[in-house]
DNA sequence: TATTGTATATTTGTTTAATATTATGCAATA
DNA sequence: TATTGCATAATATTAAACAAATATACAATA
């Protein structure tokens, strides 16, 4: 049975990212060993990825000279993203398993092969997608057979659960003794929020924009170095995402949030963490009351 | 081939954890179901776990009557979990794997072959242990074959990155609105504090301190209600452990930390929130500074 | 009436073998 | 001299089959 490539298209995603963060202009060459060493991969499926980016006309290739960009990067759709073949992490199945228990399709208390029956997947797939929903804390293994469906992970609660952790952990973080911000990092996040600001986020789908705005709160938190932080944050936002999925998205909100957004950068970079990580913490709570007022969206 | 029972040892662990809370006394009737349905499995692996007991001599049976507890719950040794077989999340590998990393005996990134060649384990077993590995930080998959072993959750800046992280959440924790102390789970964990500090310290295995020690942050972690802050202590909680595992415990410093353990579920439960929040801070924050001093222990 | 004992059914962990994917070494090329 | 192209080797995923553990149903017992 053919085994679903995964792979090569992160590998083409991670690509286009580099490209557009060198701003590589028409032409340049891409070199698959160096994208290989990069992503710390095999050559294979780095080439397998530069022909998935042939194909959308993204890129050339020349006989024993390897591939070239075919466009500047600014030109690079960013819908472009879209068309490569979901990586795994985006099993529907995941959210298709998440909708069945919220609307009472599914008994608390499953065996995996009842599951397997009615979405006719192999077990593999139904583990990994299983594992992930464990990890973000709305599935749990019983003890013996079989596995139980959490609610509070997916309760309104969760959402104020969710932001009072973040209230506690982010600006906390800010105040690491640890903490040092990357200028060029920063600088990054200007240019995304300023795309955002000016319209992209009319422009690009909802998962890239719950990408780009939990990435931002990712990268600051990241700079305090410390492991723990991190990882919590990126913990709570594949929750978030999970949440987001099944409300509808206000953009209109987005102006204001990238504007604070800037704002917070801007303290960072001057150093001013304590006015940082207060600033902060009002942001997340303002971004929670919005939520509590039934107005979806995100921070 | 044979697979290792792993579910029946769990079972009689919990068992005597049962009737240690109950405090139950000698000749109790233990009713297979009860047991059974309160731990979400069947009488089947119970009845194994049972037997197990009868061959401690912690519960005998009678024909068509069940199994009857020995004697009272506080005879009960404290060594007698450790005879117990050991569930799997205390798979040896996983240490050793660690042990192996730290002595420079593996490289840095390692397949799954190599390492199943190396240890002469079939793969399911070894690929659980990098599982646990990876939730606690310190090996992650390559995107293509193999794995990376991390240093930074395995170097002395991660005891000052895990404490520096639950002197964030911990007495953020306190401060929910919907923090709500369990009177009865207060008693429980002054008991075992007052043990402690009357020479239990000296008694049980470093396992099962760092269990008590550990459990009782976590308890009180939970009356926040608010499941990630529930779980990101026990994600700290099973790194710390690790790190425990390779200093040695200086059982000396226990005395004071039970009176400060002692005081802090005072002020929880006499709902003093804002002072117990502080004095947990601060009851961190020492520990921290002892570690600092090489001084081993937990808190 | 609840619990146990026992037989039967179901589920899941494990292993094996097949196969797609990834890694590596070396000659050819720019 | 670094990179590509290609052949070979190593690796890891998958499905299928088997076996052990767990769940369930029902009669027997206290």
């Amino acid at each position: 049975m053919a085994r679903q490539r995964v792979l090569p298209p992160q590998l083409a995603r991670k690509i286009i990212d580099y490209i557009r963060e060198r701003g590589l202009e028409s032409g340049s060459h891409l070199a698959a060993q160096g994208l290989a060493d990069m992503f710390d991969v095999s050559r294979i499926p780095v080439n397998t990825a530069l022909k998935l980016l042939e194909e959308q006309g993204i890129v050339t290739s020349e006989r024993n000279r390897g591939y070239f960009l075919a466009q500047d990067s600014e030109s690079i759709a960013y819908t472009a993203l879209e068309e490569l073949p979901q990586a795994f992490w985006d099993d529907p199945l995941y959210y298709q398993l998440a909708e069945d228990w919220l609307h009472g399709r599914l008994s608390e208390k499953v065996s995996e092969s009842e599951l397997m029956r009615l979405y006719t997947v192999p077990r593999s797939r139904l583990l990994k997608v299983l594992q992930h929903a464990m990890e973000d804390m709305w599935v749990e293994r019983l003890p013996g057979h079989g596995w139980r469906f959490l609610a509070v992970m997916i309760s309104p609660q969760a959402y104020v659960d969710g932001y009072r952790f973040r209230m506690a952990i982010e600006p906390a973080a800010l105040l690491e003794p640890t903490f040092k911000a990357d200028k060029a990092a920063l600088e990054k996040l200007v240019e995304q929020q300023i795309f955002l600001m000016k319209g992209g986020a009319r422009q690009i789908s909802r998962n890239e924009l719950f990408t780009l705005t939990a990435g931002l709160h990712e990268v600051i938190v990241g700079f305090s170095n410390n492991p723990f932080f991190t990882e919590a944050v990126k913990k709570v936002n594949r929750v978030r995402r999970l949440l987001d999925f099944r409300s509808t998205l206000n953009r209109d909100r987005f102006p204001r949030q990238c504007r604070e957004h800037l704002k917070l950068i801007e303290l960072i970079d001057r150093g001013n963490m304590k006015t940082a990580s207060a600033y902060l913490k009002t942001h997340l709570g303002g971004a929670l009351n919005s939520k509590l007022g039934f107005i979806a969206g995100g921070s």
